[in-house]
DNA sequence: GCTTAATCGAGACGGTACGTCGTGTCTTTGC
DNA sequence: GCAAAGACACGACGTACCGTCTCGATTAAGC
């Protein structure tokens, strides 16, 4: 990570771009190298793929952006549930993210650390936010209540079986609140 | 379609050798050719590229395998879903299957079609038996209720984040009865 | 040497071109494929290095061009040695020749095939012929008399050490002369 | 060639070595620096190619070796000479003496000042002790006959006709000495 | 003797070329 | 007459050097 710091916003500059002209798929370290205007070395030198580098500019990205994902409570679980889902649920549609993670977890099984920072950087946040919820809440086991709520949002994400509705999440939100509450 | 039936099978066991060899983006039409002893074009000729292959081959498979997935009516819905749940964990952790749909999915925003196929496919059978099953215990969603079940799993599943054991699969049916019993 | 016949002469022309804007230093397996119109592998799969390329597109040329060297017999041994000097002087100083040459013999040392060719099928004509010239002169051992006379006609064209003028031709030819009339 | 004594040593050895080992192609300015634990940059300062620090390093070697290469006088000229020859051919034929001037002379319609260099410094005191000796023995042109011995001799290296044996040199000595004798 | 400036090692950097592999198309060849 | 074999233009791979540059650390000189 001892690139210059330009150079490095330079290569994240880049590879936004390109990802939004040809797509994961069409990503190359050669484009990357050629439209941040460095060297292919450099690119090497530092990133392992065009992923790394996409990853790593979303993650970048997202750093700067989002001080941390506050916890609310508003009194009602389900509607304190709903805003964390919704915050999910635009990490998960964001075009870029959405087809950077699904090119992740393709290689889950081929890249043992990759999936790691995925997970710790980028969808932990919100988790955590989730199962402090549910700990408020009172709900003995906070992870898999946390699992219930996401899965089928996982789910719905991957396979592309149906919008994100408003409709949609609020009855979600209301089973699982439901499984939970006897 | 069309290739000899010989050809089509030595197409697909060269596809399913070589994808335990060098995994699935370690194949090329040019390896599966060269394996297959076919030339090129004749692979060119019915399928668009290696995953259509291998999407093909472990298709042909399973139909040739299963029957049907019977639904299991032991009288307790959550001993049923069990059996549901465990057949589905099969499918998906079975590496070829396993690393094939993780590839294909990454590729769902780019094209349409392949998505579709590998739904109706693979994965409808399993999703029809349990909603099926949902349906003669009463419940009146029965689609949401197949999403609450199979989200979780498919979550654990694509971010690996534990394994399939018997406890949890038994934990989290027990969750998903008890959201539904209300 | 299967390549189609076009794709050839492309590339000997590309590679006479470029030795003249570039220099044989200058010349790269790329920069040939690129002004040829092929590809890499193409060039790759018939030519070792650039100098492959450029001594065979000479040879080519020069076999296209004489039919077969002659051997002069006016009856005097010393101008038909000029004529026959002139003839090696000719292809030494021909500045893509000449360049090609020099860097064929730097190479001599480590490529063992490369220097047979380029004897067998530039040098030696030029060679057989004096040698047939000398034998009909009576000369005992014509092979050493023919390295007695190109020796010093070498000699000045790799080290430069003057100008192949018509006078120091003649002296020269003289010289060797008179070494083999006693 | 203001570099520190040390550096220029631990340069010419590393040169030596790297010749050795990877040959004259092979040779890099960052081969050669790394090698000598020294920077880039200081090499660059000093030296303009792979091929100048190798001169400079036979160049260096060769002067502190030698005193002065001497004239042989044992009344017989055909004696002398061959001494003289024998220098050259050591000369010529020690292995990266031979690899370094064959590409120096590759380079020379390049670069002008490179064989001036050469010829100069290696090469000139052996014809120099060639020259002196003919005029001794009243040759008339001492130029024309050095060339006459040298010629062929540089012939055979160059082109690797034939081995410097014994006899070759004796009998090439010996019509020489016949051409001039007259 | 202490600083101030030059010099060195190390190596990042934008490039170009390397030699290989796979793509998708097209041509030849042998069964 | 079709399918294998593979030539072909193309583009990306990951590596090696190029020649320039920016760093600290180390000297060596000037004060």
């Amino acid at each position: 990570m001892s690139v210059r710091v330009s150079t490095r916003d330079r290569v994240h500059r880049a590879v936004l771009e390109l990802v939004a002209e040809v797509g994961v798929p069409g990503l190359t370290m050669e484009g990357v190298a050629a439209r941040a205007g460095a060297g292919k070395q450099t690119i090497y030198r530092t990133w392992d793929s065009p992923l790394h580098v996409l990853l790593d500019a979303l993650l970048t990205a997202s750093q700067d952006a989002d001080g941390r994902v506050e916890v609310p409570d508003t009194g009602d679980l389900a509607t304190d549930l709903r805003v964390l889902v919704d915050g999910m649920v635009a990490e998960l549609t964001d075009p870029p993210s959405d087809a950077m993670m699904r090119h992740v977890v393709a290689l889950l099984p081929d890249r043992p650390g990759l999936g790691e920072e995925l997970q710790e950087r980028l969808l932990r946040p919100q988790v955590a936010a989730i199962e402090a919820r549910f700990e408020r809440a009172g709900v003995a086991e906070s992870g898999p209540a946390a699992e219930l709520l996401l899965g089928p949002v996982f789910h719905r994400w991957l396979l592309r079986t149906g919008p994100f509705s408003e409709q949609w999440i609020a009855t979600h939100v209301r089973l699982v609140v439901q499984a939970l509450s006897t």
